[in-house]
RNA sequence: GGAGCGGUGGCAGAGUGGCCGAAUGCGCCGGUCUUGAAAACCGGAGAUCGAAAGAUCCGGGGGUUCAAAUCCCUCCCGCUCCGCCA
């Protein structure tokens, strides 16, 4: 959610960085229009609470007094005030209620620093590392999904029975290739980030403030009954951690990190990219999380951004990272780099890490601060977060990077701790 | 799921209709004293909106009343007992 103030201070500015994004600049000019309605009603209303405060102050004095007479004249006085401030109350709420709906569907404005751009064919490729076409020999070209289904160790089609398409069974050694990916992502990252394990069904405010809802409500799934809400990822849970909080500035950056599973509908994306673990419905993760001041920011994004190729970099695979085009920045993105990396079966570069930062986008939402450490008063936060490792998409560049001439795959060795002194993964 | 009790400032905890944005204690900040610290003493400090006047905030929402932290309804959360269960 934007500040309102600076649609008061600078409406051409919003629109401007908003036009960024591709948003029709009437949708800013109406929320600035019902802004001011709404102070004016809202002017007018806290006026007659006034002169209906300072009447029960004097009625009560009167009754004190014992003065009868004066206190039931003034009582009458108030009680015709009712009628009016019923209905500038109504229309306060009104209007306010309808400036918050302009305003949690108002995308968070681009940083000036992200390249313009109409869609991801506009992202600006930033640098490619460890990467050589050449490389690879003719085992290496064999897609995930035939590998898996060679060695056993991934079951589309039982995943599929068992829950539909896009659903994913990992067996034996795929089962142990999957958590192994995030145990070492854990173990990367935990030196600075605290582990953190949090509900994976989660309230409608929670998923509002991360910035799903209202907005994306057909990307998630909704449990009815109990009105809870699968979480797309830790993300969701991570931003609410302080929710409603004041922190302390000499608390910040505060570092978070979760292992969780991410449910997704891809309602959107039906047929596209949907062989093997390319797009699936539930998928394990392992994201980074940090709440920062303003100041801090740039450099967590940086510093997350580095933690997230770290996992690539880990496993020995090439990474290329992308600097998101306002076209293709998401609706509460401010920035974005994206991760990715290459997997020579599908002869596709995979997304792995998306590192965000939302500057006050999300707070706003969670009314999430900080005190400062020098001055007075309070101050919204900066969230910023990047995936450490997602597991389907690197589990399928592993298996088809480390697959070898006679079909098995040979582990990367930081994997090996994982594997109770396993170092290939062979058929069955 | 059933029964009961509760939710007040950073924390603890008073307050049962007006003089309450809220006692008191602890903690915090500043000062006096001290070589320094502690103790003692003095003083200070909530948040949101607003240029200001002022408005709002005692878990959330609604109601009663001229007036609600206080009375009523409802939701959420916590605790105790019972039931169920990994």
């Amino acid at each position: 959610m934007i500040d309102v103030r600076r649609l008061r201070n600078d409406l051409e500015g919003v629109r401007a960085a908003l036009a960024r994004k591709g948003v029709d600049g009437s949708v800013v000019d109406r929320a600035a229009a019902v802004d001011a309605e709404a102070r004016q009603v809202v002017d007018q209303r806290d006026d007659l609470r006034a002169r209906k405060n300072l009447l029960s102050k004097q009625i009560g004095e009167a009754f004190r007094a014992r003065d009868t007479a004066t206190a039931e004249s003034l009582r009458a006085e108030s009680k015709d005030l009712e009628g009016q401030e019923a209905d500038l109350e109504t229309g306060a709420a009104a209007l306010q209620a309808e400036l918050r709906e302009i305003l949690l569907a108002l995308p968070n404005p681009p940083s000036p620093d992200a390249p313009d751009g109409a869609s991801e064919a506009d992202n600006v490729l930033v640098r490619t590392e460890h990467f050589d076409p050449a490389r690879y020999g003719a085992h290496q070209r064999v897609p995930h999904w035939d590998i898996g289904t060679e060695l056993g160790i991934l079951d589309m089609e039982r995943g599929a029975k068992i829950s539909g398409s896009m659903f994913a069974l990992f067996r034996g050694a795929g089962a142990t290739l999957q958590r192994a990916l995030c145990q070492m992502a854990i173990d990367n990252n935990v030196d600075a980030y605290e582990e953190m394990r949090p509900p994976s069904l989660v309230r409608t405010e929670t998923v509002i403030t991360s910035g799903q809802l209202p907005k994306f409500a057909d990307e998630q799934y909704h449990l009815e009954r109990d009105d809870l809400w699968a979480i797309a990822t830790a993300e969701d849970p991570l931003t609410s951690v302080a929710r409603d909080e004041v922190l302390e500035e000499a608390n910040l950056p505060m570092r978070l990190m979760a292992y969780t599973p991410c449910f997704r509908r891809e309602a959107g994306a039906a047929g596209r990219d949907t062989r093997g673990l390319l797009r699936v419905h539930e998928f394990d993760k392992v994201e980074l999380m940090a709440y920062a001041t303003p100041e801090q920011a740039p450099a967590l994004l940086d510093e997350i951004l580095q933690r997230a190729i770290g996992s690539v970099v880990a496993l020995g695979l090439p990474y290329r990272v992308l600097d998101i085009c306002t076209g293709d920045l998401g609706q509460k993105h401010h920035r974005q780099f994206d991760v990715e990396t290459y997997a020579p079966g599908c002869d596709m570069w995979l997304e792995v890490s998306s590192v965000t930062w939302f500057t006050d986008y999300q707070a706003r939402r969670g009314n999430i601060r900080y005190r400062p450490s020098e001055g007075r008063g309070t101050e919204l936060v900066h969230t910023l977060n990047g995936s450490a490792l997602a597991v389907p998409r690197m589990w399928a560049a592993v298996v088809e990077t480390y697959r070898q001439p006679d079909g098995s795959i040979a582990l990367p060795e930081v994997l090996h701790p994982y594997f109770r002194g396993a170092t290939t993964i062979s058929g069955r």
